[in-house]
RNA sequence: GCACCCGUAGCUCAGCUGGAUAGAGUGUCGCCCUCCGAAGGCGAAGGUCACAGGUUCGAAUCCUGUCGGGUGCGCCA
């Protein structure tokens, strides 16, 4: 089905184009005065501008060409020269069917053909995830969702950070502890045991100690440098090491993620393209993309046009290893091979924002194959109630575990406190307690604009009043306990009808669904989705408000208004599902 | 030092491909449960859109400058 925006652009731009302008003039869009009227179409202003004409004359003959069409209740003039557009209820009653009955409830398709790749810039393999990763991961499967849903093919991928000198230090404390020194024995030709000599545990100590150690003595930093380049370079006991590094962590991020409800189609890491890094540092060598300098092997990236000068994209370090530019470099040219993709998203925090900028650049002078756009979707940091990065009240990093548990905990508070969910099994407590926290989570992260940092503050998500995820559940689960009891008493529903101002109200809203979707994947912005489901709630609380539906005397109306009720719980489902959030069945 | 991002109601934030009276939540103050879940609904008060110029018929939105905050600036990821 067409969006309703979509279809009076199309008469507007026609009658635009029938006066001899550009058809482009004829977008129509929802108002910004709604006491006024439900649509608008501005193009009079800026056609009047190309003309030298008078806009109020050039919109009163588009007026006149819409106002022979009866899907118009109201064709107006306003001001310099807004067109202002009402519909007439039938038209609106016959869309709205339409909708009821269309299984994608109207999302536009434009993705149709194209093909996309998600890069999450995933964790670090050997530490936990922290909040940090939150948002990556939460705007990330907000995006892989909408896409999907838009029409798009997507591939997601991880992306674990495995590959980098995180895991020299790793090795290199490893030996120095001589926890496991058959993996340090040159001499020993394998096989090397399938137990993992170090646990998750073991490696959240062994990281930060590691790090720290490398960061106070010189020494011990060049060790861990070369541990990395071996590491790369192909020694046995040292990938084999390597194996289980990447074995044990996968598992607890799996784990991690599936608490979020977030699933990734790869979970490819940058050691993923080891094999092809070789070939491509060769390949840029004998193209003369590639030159040393200082010691490294540097691709310059400057552009004459730069305000200020790019630094190169460091290839391959003095010291031999190379850097996650060259893997990233080197995992787009595996994403061209293998997936040949329209598009690949970056969803990365924005501080990475001249990382990406440089990979871009050395990945155009390339000129290899691949239509591929590539495009950094950055987002700002959470932060906690002193407006600086998110910390335990210890001043440590906060696991993105402990944060989970501290939101359900909240939520199970609140739903004690409102004596909700009394008698409810304690399993399905438990669930519903859980699905509200991460809706709290959730759409508190997702509903500011992604390239703003924003102050994460529990007690302020957690009052579940207002705009915030559990209001919007609290929404659906009441439409649900409607739509039980009117299947209790035996009442059937019928396509929604239009009759009160609520009613229109609500329908003009359920409407526009496409045009929140559009917007969302053009700004890349799940923050238009949040907006959009509060709305609807919203809505439909006006209108459940003011019309008692269960005791309707008037059986058609009754039933068409239990046809509205299915259908906005069913967009409210599919908004919140493009947010990652769930609804319980009850709560 | 240079570059990028940001500065909107007491607070937290939308709006920014220029358009009519700048919105929401929260907080404050009123009103609404003999009826489908009040985690709700209705209303009031609250803003020199940091500041100063400029472009335009029209600027929160575009340009320039100033002030204030954040971030990034070859061998970490």
């Amino acid at each position: 089905m067409t969006a309703l925006s979509a279809e009076l652009t199309a008469m507007a731009g026609a009658a635009f184009a029938a006066e001899g302008l550009p058809a482009e003039l004829g977008l129509v869009q929802a108002s910004d005065r709604p006491d006024l009227a439900q649509f608008q179409c501005n193009g009079a202003l800026p056609a009047a501008k190309q003309q030298k004409a008078n806009p109020r004359a050039i919109a009163e003959k588009i007026a006149a060409r819409l106002r022979a069409d009866p899907i118009f209740a109201k064709v107006e003039i306003a001001g310099p020269g807004f067109i202002n557009l009402d519909l007439a209820d039938a038209a609106l009653a016959e869309r709205i069917g339409a909708m009821a009955k269309d299984e994608r409830l109207g999302a536009p398709q434009a993705g149709k053909g194209q093909k996309l790749v998600i890069d999450f810039g995933g964790p670090n393999v050997a530490k936990p995830m922290h909040v940090g990763h939150l948002r990556s991961a939460i705007i990330g499967d907000s995006l892989q969702r909408l896409f999907r849903a838009n029409g798009w093919r997507v591939v997601s991928d991880v992306h674990l950070g495995d590959w980098g000198l995180q895991m020299g230090q790793l090795i290199s404390e490893i030996g120095h502890r001589g926890i496991a020194p058959i993996y340090f024995d040159a001499a020993y030709k394998g096989p090397y045991p399938d137990e993992s000599p170090v646990s998750m545990d073991d490696l959240e100590e062994l990281y930060p100690a590691a790090a720290a150690v490398c960061k106070a003595d010189p020494q011990r930093l060049d060790e861990a440098r070369q541990a990395t380049a071996e590491l790369q370079a192909g020694r046995p006991g040292y990938r084999a090491l390597w194996q289980h590094f990447v074995r044990v962590s996968e598992q607890g991020l799996t784990r991690e993620y599936a608490s979020l409800g977030v699933k990734f189609d790869l979970w490819k890491g940058e050691a993923s393209v080891d094999p092809l890094v070789a070939p491509m540092i060769e390949r840029m060598k004998a193209s003369g993309i590639a030159v040393m300098s200082e010691g490294a092997l540097i691709v310059p990236v400057a552009e004459p046009g730069d305000k200020k000068e790019l630094p190169p994209l460091i290839l391959v370090k003095s010291d031999g290893a190379v850097t996650y530019a060259t893997t990233d470099l080197a995992t787009i040219l595996d994403r061209v091979q293998s997936e040949d993709p329209d598009l690949i998203l970056y969803v990365v925090d924005q501080r990475q924002h001249g990382h990406f900028e440089q990979v871009f650049r050395a990945w155009r002078k390339a000129r290899w194959n691949g239509k591929a756009a590539l495009e950094h979707a950055g987002f700002g940091t959470m932060n906690g109630p002193d407006g600086k990065p998110f910390k335990t009240r210890a001043g440590g990093v906060m696991k993105l575990y402990d944060l989970i548990a501290m939101t359900t905990a909240e939520a199970e508070g609140r739903l004690n406190e409102q004596g909700l969910a009394e008698n409810y099994p304690a399993e399905e407590r438990a669930g519903i307690a859980r699905m509200v926290g991460l809706a709290a989570l959730k759409f508190a992260d997702l509903s500011n604009h992604r390239i703003t940092d924003y102050i994460f503050d529990l007690g302020r998500f957690s009052r579940f009043e207002g705009r915030t995820g559990p209001y919007l559940q609290y929404a659906a689960v009441r439409i649900q306990s409607i739509l039980r009891r009117a299947e209790g008493e035996g009442l059937t529903s019928s396509s929604p009808d239009v009759r009160s101002p609520e009613e229109r109200r609500l329908v003009l809203h359920l409407l526009s669904l496409p045009d929140a979707m559009s917007a969302a994947e053009h700004k890349r912005a799940p923050n238009v989705l949040c907006d959009y489901a509060f709305v609807l709630a919203q809505e439909f609380s006006r209108f459940y408000t003011e019309h008692h539906i269960l005791s309707e005397a008037d059986a058609d109306l009754l039933a068409a208004r239990l046809g509205l009720c299915e259908l906005t719980l069913k967009t409210l489902t599919k908004v919140l599902d493009l947010l990652g959030i769930e609804v319980p069945a009850r709560m």
